[in-house]
Order: C-alpha cells, then sequence, then structure tokens
DNA sequence: TGCCTGCTTCGATGAGCTTCTAATCAACGG
DNA sequence: CCGTTGATTAGAAGCTCATCGAAGCAGGCA
C-alpha cells in the first residue's frame, strides 16, 4: 500500500464556482480536464462496482460490511476487494476497519459532481416528467 | 453500418415510473440493471469522448461537423469515427449525412438518466428552490 | 501462545480496449 | 466518367483491465 491510494482530484471541480455550474454543455471539456474526469467514469463504469455502489448506498445504516458485499456477487473475495479498491481510489467511497470487520461508506460528493457535469445545463428540470 | 446500430437499452429507464426516480441510492441495482447501465458509463469513460461529447454539447447549432471534431484531437479520423461509433452505439448522439458532411448532435435523454441515477437521492429538491 | 476468520495484496492469465495503417464507401466537381 | 475530398470499415499491435488462486496481514478467542 501506500502507493497510489490518493483520490483522484479533477481540474474542474477545484476552481469551486464551477464545480457544480459548468456541465458537459455549456464550455468545451480541456483535453486535462478530460484525463481527469474519464477515471471517475470509469470507476462506475464496470457492472459489479456499479451494484457495489449501489448496496453501499441504499444500506440504510450508511455503511456495508464487506462481508455482505461479497456475498452479493458470484465472485471471489479478491476481487471485491479489487473493486472497492477502485471505487475508493477515485474517491466514491472511504472504508474504515472495526474489529473484525471491514465497512465501506459512500462519499456521495465526487458523485453528485459527476451527476452535475452530465446533467441538463439548468439543473431546475432535473427531476420533472 | 445497418448492423448493430440499436442503442442500448436498459431495464430501469425503461419502466416508466422508476426512471427519473431510482437514484443509486433507492434501491440495489439487479445485476440485470447494472449489465445494461455500465456500459453507458463506459462510453463516457474516456477523454476523447468525454470531449467528444462536450464539443458537440456545446456547438450552438445543436450539431457539429465530423471535421471539426477530427481538427480538434491529435489522432486519426479512424480513431475519431470509432469513438463517436461508441457513443452513438450508446444512444449518446446521433448522426446524418448532409451532403459531403456528416453532422452529430447530442441525444440528451439518455444523459439526462445517467445523471439522475448518480445524482442526489431526492430529485425533488434539486432545482426547484 | 496458537489458531481461526475476515480482508487485502501478489502474480498470472485471458479478454477487451485504444490506436494505428490500409482499404473501402459516399458525395461533389471538372 | 474520373479524380478528389470526407468519413467509415477492416485488421493488427500494444496496453489495460477483470478475475482467479495463493499468500500475507489484522483482529478475536480458547
Amino acid at each position: 500500500m501506500s502507493k497510489q491510494e490518493l483520490p483522484i482530484i479533477d481540474a474542474r471541480m477545484d476552481t469551486p464556482g464551477a464545480a457544480c455550474c459548468a456541465p458537459l454543455a455549456c464550455e468545451p471539456l480541456s483535453e486535462s480536464e478530460a484525463v481527469e474526469l474519464a477515471p471517475l467514469f470509469k470507476a462506475i463504469a464496470d457492472p459489479v462496482r456499479l451494484r457495489l455502489l449501489s448496496l453501499i448506498a441504499c444500506h440504510e445504516d450508511g455503511e456495508t460490511c464487506v462481508c455482505d458485499l461479497t456475498a452479493a456477487f458470484d465472485l471471489t473475495p479478491p476481487t471485491i476487494s479489487h473493486h472497492l479498491k477502485v471505487l475508493k481510489q477515485a474517491g466514491l467511497i472511504d472504508s474504515e476497519r472495526r474489529g473484525t470487520w471491514v465497512y465501506y461508506w459512500i462519499e456521495p460528493a465526487v458523485l453528485a459532481r459527476m451527476s452535475a457535469l452530465i446533467g441538463p445545463a439548468s439543473p431546475a428540470l432535473a427531476g420533472t416528467a
């Protein structure tokens, strides 16, 4: 460990004003912005990781034990651990060990920014219909 | 063409009530839902495709010529064409040939649904204010 | 202390993805 | 009709990624 544990930081989200107000359709993404944003979507561009994220997000306690996550898939624990690591490195989730078990929870900020980026230019008409 | 041009249809978005109101955090994604949703995010999980989408979305005419897109990258036309094909197969863009040039435009519905999926759990308080 | 359970890391393998060059298809002009 | 320009398709090379088995680490219990 201690190699590349730092979460991905994207340029556009660093500038405070642009964080929530510069979706895809407002102005063209620069190459560096795209290079930093793409891995965030790549992190959720996998069925297993999408379900992992959903399972963690839906848990009413706000956090989920790895054992529960592993049980929901036909995959070996190393594979689940790998996917959780990818999500964690993207900054989408965080984890803590408490005694025997490790718990994961959602880090909603990055997900919300990704949603805003691809969302409609005027968020007013987002949830309607 | 005329081979596999059909866009990806995801289960959750077919059910009318769940389309806009079932983000990740509401209830766990089923495996089949995740399998159908993941390719949508994979389509935009590439810096080139993210910039292509942004360039097309930002064009004030609502559509963009391929020649303009190719000029914006240090990539060969076949590579741009490949990425456009991926976006088109995901249903994110559509295209039409008018004379010599081919024009692409955004298909905003799928993008909006993806945004809603990963967006905040209660879309009602998103833009209403 | 020693063992057992839960989770992660390591190393390898097979599939998929990005990119290129070469070739093909479509439209326009002389 | 033929040549030129714009765009896509076909095929291949190189790289990344998902998955597994084996091994390692951390915490609890007798």
